[in-house]
DNA sequence: TCAAAAGTGTAGCCCTGGCTTTATTTGGCC
DNA sequence: GGCCAAATAAAGCCAGGGCTACACTTTTGA
């Protein structure tokens, strides 16, 4: 395979994980809030979903099909929202990688509310090698 | 200001600072690209961008009008594709955090394929303060 | 108890960013 | 010079993720 040839694909192949990452970066974030409400208030509602991401309450109803959808959560009409036992690993898995990558980024010199708002995006983007490369990081760092 | 309320703002400021990053990051990564083959090739056709991006031709030519839209870009019908100075001035902003972005990850312990795979997302929700931040730890760790 | 407020559901709109299919143009080559 | 392959354009489909507007249900409290 030609140099060129071997730049191209590597370069596609970059994008197709990010947009592979980006693609449940919605559910991860769904989850992992959902997650918080149930713990800090017994039950997920639609309102509070919504109030918390930022968007309108049939926003957060079309995301919370999706999750459905894809067995993370269930739900009845005009009842609140709960996670599965995979929505539940979900959101745990997204919850702990979220404070690795805002610890990194505050160990690296950045304030911690902008650590805060980068980690937002970045996180759903830090594959498992790089996740455990951070922890490590952190640990000998102590 | 409750602290609740407190809380669901700054989650909200958030995870709208991840939105708008989101929305930007394909013109980014387009931007360098076209770059990258006008610098290899001194022009940048839309088969070899579909190609390097890992999709269709009508997906990047959809893309190319976003950019020109946008200032970003030009180009005429059946003819190659140019960035404006815009362009070019984003284009070596993008290219440059992605560089930076790489660099930190490979000096916290990622692997190289790993760093570049993962930057590819990432880069496009690292703040300017964080950019700075990158960079003075590059620095300082020589 | 029951009316008003709050919450939820649903329909339908828009834009983005993927795709396939089909038409048109360009460019290389005999 | 003309033909064929490659490149580009154009049209139209789909899913995701935002929105508004409106209908319906549940909860609250006077
Ligand atoms: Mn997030
Ligand atoms: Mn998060
Ligand atoms: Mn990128
Ligand atoms: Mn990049």
């Amino acid at each position: 395979m030609p140099q060129s040839d071997q730049t191209e694909t590597d370069a596609a192949d970059r994008f197709n994980q990010a947009r592979a990452a980006q693609s449940v970066a919605l559910l991860e974030d769904y989850a992992e809030m959902i997650g918080d409400l149930m713990e800090e208030m017994g039950e997920a509602r639609i309102t509070d979903i919504a109030r918390r991401m930022g968007v309108t309450h049939p926003t957060a109803t079309k995301a919370v099909a999706r999750l459905k959808r894809e067995g993370l959560a269930i739900s009845r009409p005009y009842r609140g929202v709960f996670l599965t036992e995979a929505g539940l690993a979900l959101a745990d898995r997204v919850r702990a990688r979220h404070r690795v990558v805002v610890a990194v980024l505050e160990a690296l010199g950045v304030p911690a509310e902008t650590a805060e708002l980068d980690a937002e995006g970045m996180e759903h983007h830090v594959s498992e090698v790089t996740l455990a490369a951070f922890e490590r990081f952190l640990i000998a760092r102590g």
